[in-house]
DNA sequence: GGAATAGGCGCC
DNA sequence: AAAGGGCGCCTATTCC
């Protein structure tokens, strides 16, 4: 291997002619950053970037001889001239790994470099897919265990570095990118090929676009709006909370915290509420079910009256900490005042995103604060929203998996919700809960009796009631179940796009032996959150001799199994739209904002809102063509100013 | 005093 | 007792 540092036009030269001597080179790229971290609300060991004062520091490129080219753009001393990195940028072939996607795609664009020509590789992605793990996937880790290759260490900040100090360090990064790319490729099966190239990939680049716009929230509006009613209901609330709860008139201390479980257990003591269970270190619980219960049935009028007022106070409190607080705070690292939630890519584990900082995907959905709090999300000048759902997306897949009657049911057109709701006797609304929690959820009668307010014979019967209705529902866990638990030593998941997941639940007493640490964590959390005995043993039925933890560790699998199938294969399915939808529509014109597992969010100058919302349902309901299935795949599209105007 | 945990709750 | 999947963030409390 060998490493240049371009910083005379002799070596950029050099750099070219090597490039143009075989066109079907694919490159490995990395890119260094320089600039303040970002302020999390939790602390990190590592923060990360502000991308909003993030500059581009330099570039290094592997070439597939083991040459490695580092053009220094920010550093002490010498540099390049911006002319060559802007001519070896353009001259970069058409293929190119580069290690995390979003970030370097980021940068890049960030910077001015024009991306519409690169076709990214992304190896962290590739590993992602190989191993089918989220983590241990970093490059030094990688750089490692694949190519045996230790990666030089690395002190401080790149700040004050000349290229000439960093050569060594960035050179290893882009060559170890490159090769591991190459390594990783021959590995993946075509399907995943297709999902890295086509899918994964692309949307990450997508990704670090959605991040580096943002979203703009009016966060004055919102103090005037949410922040007063909640101010407001916390005024009234809170005095007549604090005068019930004077337990010694005229001792403030006596008062009790709507918000700390720990004091609210003098009330199940005394008699004022009804417990409803205990929590795993064996106070009452004293979470929303419980108080909605006690809302109706506490045996005092002060008693209801204290459930009420507790939910409201929470609910206001809530409003306040995560929605007015909490956003202030994020949004005010950022030069442009906007919230930039970040979006992770690998770390759900069934490949869904997940959002942080803040979390954009649990935005108020419902209940009295909910209009004003999405109605303070607004188009850009000059913009509108255009946002649409996929209609029952998860259940489509179920129905599609299960075949028979189900599917044929929506071929139909037939209202699933209100089938199973006619088949248990009980409204739409406890109808679509139930499909959820144990048609796909595979949840069970304990569950349903508390849900619903039957008993657990009631539960069973009624659970029973939907397996008869739906036959292929029941026969379509057990084949997947079966069909896993051959899979040796270690049973898997695959989802529609060959995503893996390994569910080592399945069989625990090998699990065990295997790896002894990661059993035992979710054997601890199993016996903590079930309250099972660690040492009780099954004594019939199928699991006879079992330890009870492990056959509720094998239940888990077989729930996890099912869910990350139908789960997994949806973000499958609303990847691929975004990121076809993201390839034909014109930037200039519309862009995507973010996206809600199953509901994507665009903004498009207004002119362009129905041409954006026509391409948007078109690439949406599309995915599920391309993707082999053949039951029918809905998204329908709302143009607006605000994202209440166009959700639901 | 800060870090870690528990309970709770927002979303799909 | 045969137990719903996937996330992130807040406050209160306890631990060190």
């Amino acid at each position: 291997m060998k490493f240049h540092l371009v910083t005379t036009e002799a070596k950029h030269e050099r750099f070219l002619r090597l490039l143009a001597k075989d066109e079907s080179w694919v490159v490995g790229f990395d890119t260094e950053a320089v600039g303040p971290a970002r302020r999390y609300s939790k602390a990190r060991d590592k923060p990360f970037l502000n991308m909003g004062y993030a500059a581009l520091q330099g570039f290094s490129i592997a070439l597939p001889n083991e040459e490695v080219f580092y053009y220094p753009l920010r550093h002490r001393k010498q540099n390049a001239k911006w002319r060559w990195a802007e001519a070896a940028w353009e001259a970069l072939p058409l293929s190119v790994w580069a290690h995390n996607v979003k970030f370097d795609s980021r940068l890049m664009e960030q910077e001015g470099f024009n991306i519409d020509g690169v076709e990214w590789l992304d190896s962290m992605l590739a590993a992602w897919l190989h191993y089918g793990r989220n983590s241990e996937i970093s490059l030094k880790y990688l750089a490692k265990e694949v190519l045996d290759r230790e990666s030089p260490e690395w002190q401080g900040s790149l700040i004050d570095k000349t290229g000439a100090e960093v050569l060594e360090y960035v050179c290893h990064d882009a060559l170890n990118t490159l090769q591991l790319g190459e390594y990783l490729w021959e590995k993946l099966t075509p399907r995943l090929r297709k999902t890295l190239g086509e899918v994964e990939t692309p949307f990450a680049v997508e990704l670090g676009r959605m991040e580096a716009r943002g979203i703009k929230l009016d966060l004055e509006k919102l103090e005037a709006t949410m922040g007063t009613l909640a101010d407001g209901n916390l005024t009234t609330d809170q005095a007549e909370w604090d005068e019930l709860t004077d337990i010694i008139p005229g001792d403030p201390g006596s008062y009790i915290s709507p918000n700390s479980a720990k004091q609210l257990q003098e009330f199940f003591l005394d008699g004022t509420w009804v417990e409803r269970g205990t929590t795993s270190t064996g106070a009452f619980k004293t979470g929303k079910d419980t108080l909605e219960y006690n809302e109706k049935n506490a045996q005092t009028e002060t008693g209801r009256r204290l459930a009420e007022l507790c939910l409201r106070i929470r609910a206001a409190k809530k409003v306040k900490g995560t929605y007015l607080d909490g956003f202030y705070e994020e949004m005010r690292q950022w030069p442009d005042r906007r919230i930039h939630a970040e979006l992770h890519q690998l770390v759900a584990r069934t490949g869904r995103l997940s959002s942080s900082n803040p979390n954009i995907q649990n935005q108020l959905a419902r209940g009295e604060y909910a209009p004003f709090l999405k109605q303070c999300y607004v188009a850009d000048e000059g913009e509108l929203f255009v946002s649409a759902d996929y209609a029952q997306i998860e259940l489509r897949l179920f129905a599609e998996l299960a075949g028979g009657t189900l599917l044929q049911a929506f071929l139909d057109g037939v209202d699933l919700h209100q089938r199973t709701a006619d088949a248990l006797a009980e409204s739409r609304e406890d109808g679509k809960k139930f499909n959820f929690a144990f048609l796909i959820y595979g949840g069970g009668p304990g569950k349903a009796s508390r849900e619903f307010g039957w008993t657990f014979t009631e539960a069973k019967e009624k659970i029973a009631a939907i397996a008869a209705e739906y036959p292929e529902a029941q026969a379509f866990r057990e084949k997947v179940i079966t069909r896993v638990l051959r899979r040796a030593p270690v049973p898997f998941v695959r989802t529609k796009a060959g995503r893996l997941r390994w569910v080592p639940e399945l069989r625990p007493n090998e699990w065990k032996v295997r790896d002894p640490e990661a059993y035992q964590k979710k054997h601890d959390y199993l016996i903590k959150e079930y309250k099972i005995d660690p040492y009780e043993e099954v004594q019939w039925g199928d699991f006879a001799g079992w330890l009870a933890v492990d056959r509720a560790m094998r239940m888990s699998g077989e729930r996890i199994a099912v869910n990350t199938i139908i789960q997994g294969s949806a973000a499958d399915l609303a990847k691929l739209g975004m990121v076809n939808f993201a390839r034909e529509a014109d930037r200039s014109l519309m862009r995507i904002v973010t996206m809600v597992h199953d509901e994507v969010l665009c903004s498009s100058f207004s002119g362009a809102a129905q041409s954006c919302a026509k391409l948007l349902k078109q690439h949406m309901e599309q995915a599920g063509p391309f993707m082999g299935y053949s039951v029918p795949i809905l998204a329908e599209p709302q143009i607006g100013k605000t994202w209440f105007d166009v959700h639901g």
